[in-house]
DNA sequence: TGAGCGTATGAGAGCGCTCCCAATCACGAA
DNA sequence: TTCGTGATTGGGAGCGCTCTCATACGCTCA
């Protein structure tokens, strides 16, 4: 492995001149540079990653942390998206992606240790609950960080989706099509996702009047299971229509529903959350609000290398919009 | 930041001997090693990643080289479920992990850039498809490597599930139920994973004296779209049962057996291949191979450590079993 | 012709750590 | 007492690069 060092001697330059080049610095002759480039190539020279960390004082390396419980990541097409997204944007900025995904039993030690090595130059912490140790520890780091999806603490730059406005419109839609017992399963309620869903849904049932029926929502975990069993309890309150904080879920409660010999959407309509990618192909395919997920990811590193660049500007708060998706699962025939 | 100089400064000894504590050397003298601890906690000091890597030699970093085409990473559970045993491998052992997303436009400057920076100590390869540009490059860097499934080149280290024997095993089971005339709709046939699938389904119908039909073999992609339309093209031969290669398709597959009328499983058998978490949750619930995803990605960290410690070993190759899980999609009634 | 200025280049001091080698010391053996 | 021995500790030379500063070399302009 050649180093600066050897390409200087062999091209006739010092050192400063061939970091110069490597470097675009525009004070260099295109002479110089030239002969600069051609020893690059005849040696094959590529600058150790490792060294010019170590001198620049940053790495190019974001973190992208994941603390979410470990199940979620095998059935959710939520995370690759997210990943993808964060992934897509470092590239084309000349970053690398560090993924760090959360076990239980990382405890404080290991979080800090990770975090003052100095190997990172920024962090995006995907979807995190509230009180979050990884937040906490975050914080106190000084290390520049943007979540994905709204934290508590408003001095924190975030990404989110305007879930709020999401649920709203999924449940006045089906207001519209004439449904009156509308039921919801909320994500778990430690999550701010989960909460503002929860939110809109009751927006939209108070902005008609309508008076919200506790009885009528019912907690579940963002899995699929977790969605057949808050359907069962919600049954025996007789409602016609369910709107679901995630198209997983209200797979589940599909098949709760199927189970009880009910017909999807004449007895029982149902919208989902997330437009993930078997929604079209459900039986009926399903009604959902859909969300830009990878854009997420972009955009969170966008306002991270931003905060980066202009570490003493305010907090960035980013809302995306989503977008109603109308299928058959609502079609009142 | 504090640094180790200082460190050494506040407990009163050298910056070797500090060294020496944080790396457990036993050459320290218990006394020492307290004082020097006690200096550590004080001053909150954590050991510099980069300035460590850069003055030993090696990282502590290993890449996670994803080059399949985007869309697959969407839908597919594979993914995130290999990346969760790759991290938790990583994690138990000290370990990071990149991670790196190959994006079609990376050309080959990229690449080499990337694998000759000196940030990664190793690299394990997902599902490389054939002659894949990553995987010569990687072998011209000289950089330690394993892959996620049996690359042609028998000189690399790779795990891999034993895709010939579970095709064969799904196969025989439909066989055993009475099916005869059974179809397969494979994978992209540049992937070693559907060329071995393939290869299991001719073994099993041969090894009961039954000629293979040409006819009845369609060439998928591993997306719900390319089963539902292999099956099109199936479905004219009058087939009695499918086997598919991943259970993306046998969805989209169902789809298109159920628009032509058919009853699954009385009409048309179907087993899949991953059994992906939706798989149970079908209708019917989905006969399919399992494949222990997961600890696939343990076992490649695990080869690649040793790879790092032994340089000179020859290659590893580890192939892990498969199970059959049998459920009412295959139930002849 | 020489002062003044801008541009191209080189020198050298780190960045924070590891690791080899030498120095020190205590202690038991000769 | 002297020397060897082994356990501790310190010194110092890098790892490969960046970056500030100083130097040198043209220019222009008076």
């Amino acid at each position: 492995m050649p180093t600066l060092e050897e390409v200087a001697r062999h091209s006739g330059v010092s050192r400063s001149t061939v970091s110069r080049v490597i470097n675009n610095d525009p004070h260099v002759s295109e002479e110089t540079r030239q002969k600069v480039l051609q020893a690059i190539a005849e040696l094959d020279y590529h600058p150790n990653a490792v060294a010019r960390s170590l001198a620049a004082g940053h790495t190019q390396i974001i973190g992208l942390v994941i603390p979410t419980a470990v199940a979620m990541l095998f059935s959710d097409p939520y995370f690759p998206r997210l990943i993808q997204g964060v992934a897509a944007a470092c590239n084309a900025s000349d970053y690398s992606v560090m993924l760090w995904i959360g076990e239980p039993e990382y405890e404080r030690r290991t979080i800090h240790r990770h975090l003052n090595s100095g190997l990172l130059d920024g962090i995006i912490v995907a979807s995190a609950v509230r009180d979050d140790p990884v937040v906490s520890a975050l914080h106190q780091s000084g290390l520049p960080f943007v979540m994905v999806g709204r934290p508590e603490d408003p001095t924190i730059s975030y990404v989110d989706v305007d879930n709020v406005h999401g649920a709203r419109e999924a449940v006045l839609h089906l207001l519209r099509q004439g449904y009156r017992r509308i039921a919801t399963i909320t994500g778990p309620l430690n999550t701010a996702a989960a909460l503002d869903r929860l939110e809109g849904y009751r927006m939209a049932l108070q902005s008609r009047g309508i008076a919200v029926d506790e009885a009528l929502i019912a907690e579940g975990d963002f899995t699929e299971e977790g969605g057949a069993l808050a359907m069962q309890q919600l049954l025996p309150h007789r409602p016609d229509a369910l709107f679901c904080a995630s198209d997983t879920m209200a797979q589940g409660a599909m098949r709760t529903i199927r189970a009880a010999g009910l017909r999807i959407p004449q007895e029982m309509a149902i919208v989902g959350y997330d437009d993930m990618p078997f929604a079209p192909n459900l039986e009926p395919p399903l009604t959902t609000v859909r969300q830009p997920i990878e854009r997420m990811g972009q955009e969170a590193v966008a306002l991270l290398l931003d905060l980066l660049a202009h570490p003493d500007d305010g907090p960035h708060h980013l809302v995306l919009p989503t977008e109603l998706i109308i299928r058959a699962s609502t079609a009142r025939s």
